[in-house]
RNA sequence: GGUCGCGUAGCUCAGCUGGAUAGAGCAUCUGCCUUCUAAGCAGACGGUCACAGGUUCGAAUCCUGUCGCGAUCACCA
């Protein structure tokens, strides 16, 4: 049982046996570092139960847990917060519990239960990765670590947006301007490449847009009938038609562009355990487009297209396949969380890590699926984030007004290592160890930087103000664990379980460490990173305090310095855990 | 216009399942490297928690309204 169920157990007991009143519930809070004590008990809640003066209801139940708690060494009434201090005995019962647990704060998977899969990137083939998949990308990759790390199977999965105009148009740009170039003759990544001609043809879109303004043609029409939009639509058609010069083409440029995407995701050390590509997954949902207007959810209009009617549950009607009879995004989406659910049986729920430019589809995409009759479709969850805008307004391929993602993180990994330089402490590193490291701590960095705020709020990235390597931020925690590594190589450790008055910060120390398991589950049912990355900050800034204020190496005594020794070597294992599953390596020196 | 989200220190963010005097970092200022790594520590400065009502013993937190910002309301994805 834990202390603090003991003394929810307890408190009623003390209610019951002075008041003669059964509380249902006691409240509980840490308590403030200005009063002397460890946890805190509010009495305000109870005065619904019983009358009296709030001061001396306190008094009356800190004295009955002092009689009948061993752990309660004293306690002090403020207003109405009755202020408990805990014995150090309970506070080292736990360490000695916990110090040789290398997964502390982990749950190992349940067998029994479902698993969770968890889309995440899903990026058109058509341009590189910038800034907003990255945040996408972390935040994918860290939720589906911390799920895992509370207890539950996790699969990691894309779907791939490799069809449609949007990559019709890169190709025929390369075809009419492309000069046969490819990765291997230009040197460039394939994404790279693919990217370029997709805002080649945006250019040439405009101007032939310009002149048919030019000739006489007014701007509506001249954006429909551009010829070379017309010919991508006709790309488009000759593709779904199988045309074999057509697909060649298309099979060639997504797997330039797939070259390019694996580097920047090993770049960014994200990975996938299945892959969905909407090319083989697009006609799928049609079935049970079929299916849903058998069973009276979907409605045919008169021109052929098919609807969905969700005015009973506050929405629109929301069309799920076309007149002609091709699929809708809706469609395909429909068809893929079908797909997967047969694919992978044991998945009982979903995760889809889309911006909140798309909340309204998912209500409506969940909806359906419920409406189709599938048990697991109350277990599907939107991990809907903020945009990551510029100073000068919303990313645009197009316009080049994207920050690269492979350029931000190189440019990350140079920062750190020019401070790295600066600060000299490296001697006796390779060139490829610092190297390493200076990846370690430049991606460190940007990983933290996005994933300690809130998924939902936005995001506003200022290029000219650079990522923090000071305060909250990734390297102040990785210089901590680097620290404690460093105390390691020094100290020789024993297991043995030691008995020592605890010094206040190593009981603050404690009392933080206590929380990781509760911060992980917290952060895996809100889908939250930003909790860890708060969590380990206020860890590391309780030791850095605890280690400039008290010797370690130098304690007064074995029994001490063993301690610490051991203290320190737990917070480096917990900030290890945290760091792993926002995807941020921690290093040995720094 | 309808719907959804956001609004906390100069800036970036915590706190939001109601509890004590609203917390960090950056920036500015003051101390601290002959002792375990100064990407650090100790401290100062800085707030009408957008605004107005309401519920409550108690509201940054819950409810209603107003304002501001953003998204969305396609036979695009």
């Amino acid at each position: 049982m834990s202390l603090q169920e003991t003394l929810s157990n307890q408190v009623k007991l003390a209610v019951l046996a002075s008041f003669n009143v059964e509380i249902e519930s006691v409240e509980f809070q840490a308590t403030r570092k200005e009063f002397a004590g460890d946890i805190t008990v509010v009495v305000f809640p109870m005065l619904r139960y019983l009358k009296g003066n709030p001061v001396q209801i306190g008094e009356t139940i800190g004295g009955y847990l002092v009689e009948n708690v061993d752990d309660v060494k004293a306690f002090n009434v403020v207003k109405g917060f009755l202020n408990i201090e805990i014995s150090d005995s309970y506070y080292l019962n736990f360490f000695n519990g916990i110090k040789n647990n290398d997964s502390f704060g982990f749950v190992q998977p349940n067998p029994d239960e479902k698993a969770i899969m968890v889309e995440y990137s899903s990026p058109n083939t058509n341009k590189p990765l910038h800034l907003g998949h990255i945040r996408n990308n972390l935040l994918g990759y860290s939720v589906s670590e911390i799920l895992k790390a509370s207890g539950k199977k996790v699969y990691k999965t894309q779907i791939i947006n490799d069809r449609g105009i949007h990559i019709c148009k890169s190709m025929l740009a390369w075809k009419c301007y492309g000069n046969n170039e490819t990765p291997e003759s230009t040197g460039l990544k394939g994404d790279k490449l693919v990217g370029n001609y997709y805002v080649k043809f945006d250019q040439e879109y405009k101007k032939e847009i310009e002149s048919l303004v030019a000739s006489g043609a007014s701007e509506e029409e001249a954006i429909k009938n551009a010829p070379i939009l017309l010919e991508a639509q006709d790309m488009l058609r000759k593709w779904e038609a199988g045309d074999e010069e057509t697909v060649t083409l298309w099979k060639t440029m997504n797997a330039w562009v797939y070259d390019g995407f694996n580097e920047t995701y090993k770049n960014l050390g994200v990975d996938f355990d299945t892959l969905y590509y909407e090319s083989n997954t697009y006609l799928l949902g049609k079935e049970f487009v079929a299916e849903g207007l058998k069973s009276g959810v979907f409605q045919t209009e008169a021109d052929g297209s098919v609807w969905c009617d969700l005015t009973d549950e506050g929405l629109d009607k929301k069309i799920v396949q076309r007149a002609d009879g091709t699929a809708v995004y809706m469609t395909q989406d429909i068809g893929t969380a079908i797909q997967r659910i047969k694919d992978f049986p044991d998945v009982g729920g979903m995760v889809y890590t889309v911006g909140n430019e798309q909340d309204y589809h998912f209500q409506v995409l969940f909806l359906i699926l419920k409406k189709l009759g599938f048990d697991w479709a109350k277990n599907l969850y939107h991990l809907s984030y903020g945009m990551v805008d510029l100073p000068s307004g919303k990313m645009k391929s197009r316009e080049g007004t994207v920050v690269d993602a492979d350029d931000l993180v190189e440019e990350m990994a140079s920062t750190a290592e020019e401070i790295s330089k600066e600060l000299g402490k490296l001697e006796g590193y390779s060139k490829e160890e610092k190297k390493a490291l200076y990846k370690t701590i430049g991606i460190g960095a940007l990983k933290y930087y996005i994933l300690k705020v809130d998924p939902k709020k936005r995001i506003l990235f200022d290029p000219k103000e650079s990522i923090d390597f000071q305060g909250n931020a990734a390297p102040y925690i990785q210089m901590a664990y680097a620290r404690i590594q460093s105390i390691l190589r020094k100290a020789s450790i024993e297991e043995k379980d030691v008995t020592v008055e605890l010094h206040a910060k190593e009981k603050e120390l404690l009392k933080q460490l206590q929380l990781f398991p509760e911060v992980v589950q917290n952060a895996a049912s809100q889908h939250s990173p930003a909790l860890i990355a708060n969590y380990t900050y206020d860890l590391v800034k309780v030791f850095s305090s605890f280690y400039q204020n008290v010797s370690i190496l130098g304690a007064d005594n074995e029994e001490e310095k063993m301690f610490r020794v051991q203290l320190s070597k737990v917070v480096a294992n917990t900030i290890k855990n945290a760091f792993s599953v926002l995807g941020i390596q921690v290093p040995e020196r720094m």
